[in-house]
Order: structure tokens, then C-alpha cells, then sequence
DNA sequence: TTCCCTTTGAAGCGC
DNA sequence: GCGCTTCAAAGGGAA
């Protein structure tokens, strides 16, 4: 049996203390802001011609391949069908993928299309299953802008106590900052110890103003319908009464492993500090993308919340999720430089007695 | 007060 | 190498 690593909790005194400098951030943010200012306006109709959303549709409306009627399909959007929707700045074309041999910027071939979808080109329609409503949104949620620049916005500006992030370290700590591997991208302001990026506020997304509630429901309706999909760009919400088909009594359960118990935990050792795991790059999409969808969904249950956001993220061009990918290596390359030995091992067993710590500095964050 | 729910991805153990 | 478990965030709700 593998012991398990010690953690290192001393990494930080054997660093060398480094300044921050906020010359790549002003370089950054010129980049984004000349990027907004080029960018062309959002279409407000971006609805293709002979397309009518209220016209129920038929199985010939279908494209071949495409899924029955009835059943939730993810459909990934065609190249240039995507462009004309987004009213998003295009990703820089120097954006440096995060490993070799990963090249998000190209166009994704047939055999990254999931079977069914759409050729290249078409707009592929997808129906709602019966028993579910379809939002009349415009609500594509599109990914984060980084740092567009919002009204009363200020990343140059220093932060206050209220608006520093859990677990960050006091003001008049020197912080150290870890510079990113190869040409940042433009798009990407590079973690830092005292803000890793993820946790940084995040600028609000020029998006137009939702309406999505129709003039004959009574406001508030929304409230009384649980999300169940991200279709489309749009949220599915199910009936309050609708409860799925009963599964046929004779289908056998089958469970294919035994669940296995851990043998080994971490003895928890309330001296050393709590370093929480690095954020993944779904966990960098969900955090962006949370108070947009809660805002939304007008719901505050998480739960209900991460099942749209993941669909979201599934639906997310690979180009666009390779943005959060490289962003998550970042967080984690900071997290392995600080903490060495750390191992993901070290908070088995642990995390539930500590997760609701009122003591915020156990972030590796506040390091 | 604690844990569950719910998501995806990373990490690491067990087989 | 594959399967499984745990944890990362987050807030309502149940126990």
C-alpha cells in the first residue's frame, strides 16, 4: 500500500518573494477593449428566414440522422452558424493553446460532430420533448468575457475588503505571482496568488436584455418550472406536475461493481492548514457561469443550476471550452509550485469536517 | 449542524 | 488500463 505524501506547508518560505506587476494586465486590457470597440453589433434577429419557433414541427422538419421527436438531443452548433448568433469577440487568433499538439483554433472535422448532428452548414432544429416548455428566451448563455470592461467595473483599481475573495491573502502581503508558461493569450489574465483568475470577478457579458417571460403567462410563472435541459441555447423547463415514464418493472437493475470502500484516508491534522484541490476547467465554467444562470432560472438551488451549466459546457465549441482547459492547467501549475507535495489524497476523509471552516485561510489562495 | 443534491474533470487507489 | 471514489463550488433543503 502507497503511504501517503506528507504535505509540505513551508513551500511558500522557500519561494522568492516577487512583485506584481500590472503592465501585462494594462497590455491586456487595451487588447480587449480595441476588440470590443472593432466588434460588430449584436443581431438582434438572428433567426434564420422560414424559421418559425412557433410552428409545431413536424417529422419531416427533421434532418436525417436527427434524433425522435421527443427525446433531448445535444446538438453542437455548426461553424458559422455560431459566429452569426455570437455577439461575442471572436477568440484572438494568437491564442496559445495550453499544451502542444492541441490546436483549438481548428475547425473541428466530422469526427468531432457527435453522431446525428447536423452537417457542417445546416441549423440543426431541436424540439422540445413533449411534457416540456421551451423558454421564449434569447438566452444563449455565451461563454465568459475575461475582462471586457463593464460599467463600474475597475480590475485596475484596488480592491476593497468587501470585494476580495474568499480566502485571499490581507492587504500588505506581498503576493507572488507565478508568470504563465509561453505568450499569454489575450484572452486570459494569468492566476495570480493573491486572485487566481477564476476567482476574480467576473465581468459581466454584453448581453442584450432577457425577456423571457411571454405576455400571456403571469409574472412569475418561471418560478413554478424546474430546468431540465439547455437545448438549443435555450432552457427547458419541465411542468411542475410532469414526472418522467415509469421504467418498465421487468428491466432488470444491473449493478455492474460493488461498491468498494476506501482503505486508506488521510488522519485529519487539525494543525495543517486545508489546501482545497484546484478548480477544474468545468469548475472555472460553473463559477463564471452560476450567477447568469441563477439570475436566469430565477432559482438559487445549485443543483438545479449545474444541470444547465452542464449542458452548457457540453454544448461549449472545444475551441471555446480549450479556453477553460488552459485556464485550469494555469490554476493547477500554480497549485503544484506552491504546495509540491500536496496530494489530492491529503483531503480524503476531511473535506466535510472542514468545507463549512469559518477560518478562510485555508485556500491555497491565501498562501 | 451536517449532509445531500447536481454537474464535469482531475487525481489516485484497487483490481 | 479500467473502474471506482473523492473532491473541487454553491446554496437550498432535509435529516
Amino acid at each position: 500500500m502507497k503511504e501517503l505524501k506528507p504535505a509540505n506547508y513551508h513551500v511558500r518560505e522557500e519561494m522568492e518573494p516577487m512583485t506584481y506587476s500590472s503592465l501585462e494586465f494594462d497590455f491586456l486590457l487595451e487588447i480587449l477593449e480595441a476588440d470590443f470597440d472593432n466588434s460588430p453589433p449584436p443581431d438582434e434577429n438572428p433567426v434564420e428566414d422560414g424559421f418559425d419557433p412557433l410552428q409545431p414541427p413536424t417529422e419531416g422538419d427533421m434532418p436525417h440522422g436527427a434524433a425522435p421527436l421527443g427525446l433531448q438531443q445535444p446538438v453542437l452548433p455548426a461553424p458559422g452558424f455560431l459566429d452569426a448568433l455570437n455577439d461575442f469577440p471572436p477568440l484572438p487568433p494568437n491564442y496559445a493553446p495550453a499544451e502542444e499538439g492541441y490546436h483549438p483554433q481548428q475547425p473541428p472535422t466530422e469526427g468531432d460532430m457527435p453522431q446525428g448532428a447536423a452537417p457542417f452548414g445546416m441549423q440543426q432544429q431541436v424540439l422540445p420533448a413533449p411534457g416540456f416548455n421551451v423558454a421564449p428566451t434569447d438566452f444563449p448563455l455565451r461563454p465568459p468575457c475575461y475582462a471586457a470592461a463593464a460599467d463600474g467595473y475597475q480590475p485596475q483599481q484596488p480592491h476593497t475588503h468587501g470585494a476580495m475573495p474568499y480566502g485571499a491573502a490581507p492587504f500588505g502581503l506581498q503576493q507572488q505571482v507565478l508568470p504563465a508558461p509561453g505568450p499569454a493569450p489575450p484572452m486570459y489574465q494569468p492566476p495570480t496568488a493573491l486572485q487566481p483568475s477564476y476567482m476574480q470577478p467576473a465581468a459581466p457579458c454584453r448581453r442584450r436584455q432577457v425577456n423571457n417571460v411571454p405576455a400571456n403567462l403571469p409574472r412569475g410563472w418561471e418560478k413554478n418550472l424546474t430546468a431540465v435541459g439547455y437545448i438549443n441555447g435555450q432552457i427547458v423547463y419541465g411542468l411542475p406536475n410532469y414526472t418522467a415514464p415509469p421504467v418498465a418493472s421487468d428491466v432488470p437493475v444491473v449493478k455492474a461493481h460493488a461498491p468498494r470502500k476506501r482503505k486508506f484516508y488521510a488522519e485529519p491534522d487539525e494543525s495543517k492548514p486545508y489546501v482545497k484541490k484546484p478548480p477544474n476547467a468545468f469548475m472555472i465554467y460553473r463559477t463564471e457561469q452560476r450567477p447568469t444562470v441563477a439570475a436566469e432560472l430565477q432559482n438559487r438551488d445549485c443543483a438545479a443550476i449545474n444541470k444547465v451549466i452542464g449542458q452548457m459546457w457540453r454544448s461549449l465549441p472545444k475551441e471555446e471550452q480549450a479556453i477553460y482547459y488552459g485556464h485550469a492547467d494555469r490554476e493547477r501549475q500554480l497549485h503544484t509550485q506552491m504546495f509540491p507535495e500536496w496530494s489530492a489524497c491529503d483531503n480524503y476523509g476531511i473535506k466535510r469536517k472542514r468545507i463549512r471552516r469559518k477560518d478562510p485561510m485555508t485556500d491555497y489562495s491565501a498562501i
